[in-house]
DNA sequence: CACTATCTACCAACTAGTAGGCAGGCAAAG
DNA sequence: CTTTGCCTGCCTACTAGTTGGTAGATAGTG
């Protein structure tokens, strides 16, 4: 076995989350891609619910490793700030999917409170992540002054799931480019 | 008949799909708050298709005439972008709904094409508003200096769309209000 | 023997959608 | 003025397919 059934199930359901959205997979979806009954699947997964708190879990994990990668690979905040942004836009896929956090928030109403727990806490996470950024932009002058970096941080995460949205809409990375074209223009690497 | 029946099922329809999503909306959930039998929503909208454009259609409508409003309500470009931002603001309803162009857009896949062209169009003559009210604001001085109105248009229409995703997912106002602050100083009413 | 991972064969509930009936209103024909 | 017939708007009863989930058997492994 090169790849464990679990794992292939958990990125066959992210896959779908992310380009179907949370209500619109199933449990046939996954198995036929991973290539089980769909009865197996309850071996790994009890529930949908625990399947979405696994995915929630694996993927936050994941984009923590990412912003860890991405502080060690760029020197300036400004650097670093740039490449969470190509970050956002190569999770894009040219349009065909959106940030799991995006995909689930959505279908609020139908997940379980674990799953919303772990959402709220991925946006924290990001949130905190992004005003380091500005905090740390204003020190090296990588990005251009900011009176408030919490809020600068709330409304940048917001830009960068909504130019998501908007470019999926589309099927066409354009409108993400342009939308974060300011913000790019204000980091200075 | 107070209301029409067609109406009614609008009304219930676009409830339903700005709370709980496209995918999350059944004929029998809108069939119960109505009042009528679930095949009887059949023979106002023959399928899912027809009911998500008309619902699409009347939602265009009436926000182009709520931006009418604006126009027409306030003098300076300033007021006018500061009057659509709590058009959004309200449509939230605390946490509990979307603007119906979001959540349509994560259930891209299982939309018909009509519908999809419709949300494209909305969205399009959104940015031309917003984009008007930047180049409105550079001449009456109401909003700071903007380089780029089109892009700042594309930022600020994802910008309201991802402010109202991320207050969503908390069920509350609070990260909108934070999101939006930032263009609420730019302008000067 | 026990454990892991999968299978087949179910289940009840729900999905959008169809077929055909029926009550009441309205309008033209007698 | 009444009869006839169509139209509107809803109904009951149904279909085929899908949903997440369960029960129990089975094959392979240590």
């Amino acid at each position: 076995m090169v790849i464990d059934t679990k794992g292939a199930l958990l990125i066959s359901a992210e896959k779908a989350v992310r380009s179907r959205g949370f209500d619109a997979f199933s449990y046939a979806d996954i198995a036929q891609d991973v290539g089980i009954r769909k009865s197996s699947i309850h071996y790994h997964f009890a529930t949908k619910a625990v399947l979405s708190t696994a995915l929630m879990q694996r993927y936050s994990a994941e984009f923590m490793k990412t912003c860890a990668d991405i502080d060690a690979d760029y020197k300036t905040a400004g650097a670093q700030l740039s490449a969470l942004i190509q970050t956002y836009r190569a999770a894009l896929n040219e349009g065909q999917s959106l940030c799991l956090c995006v995909a689930f928030s959505t279908s609020r109403e139908n997940l379980s409170p674990e799953t919303i727990e772990q959402i709220i806490q991925f946006r924290a996470m990001m949130i905190q992540w992004i005003e380091g950024k500005f905090t740390a932009g204003k020190l090296d002058g990588s990005i251009a002054y900011i009176q408030a970096p919490q809020n600068e941080a709330v409304a940048t995460l917001a830009l960068l799931e909504g130019a998501q949205l908007a470019a999926r809409c589309q099927e066409s990375p354009l409108f993400f480019d342009q939308a974060l074209q300011l913000l790019q223009l204000s980091i200075a690497e």
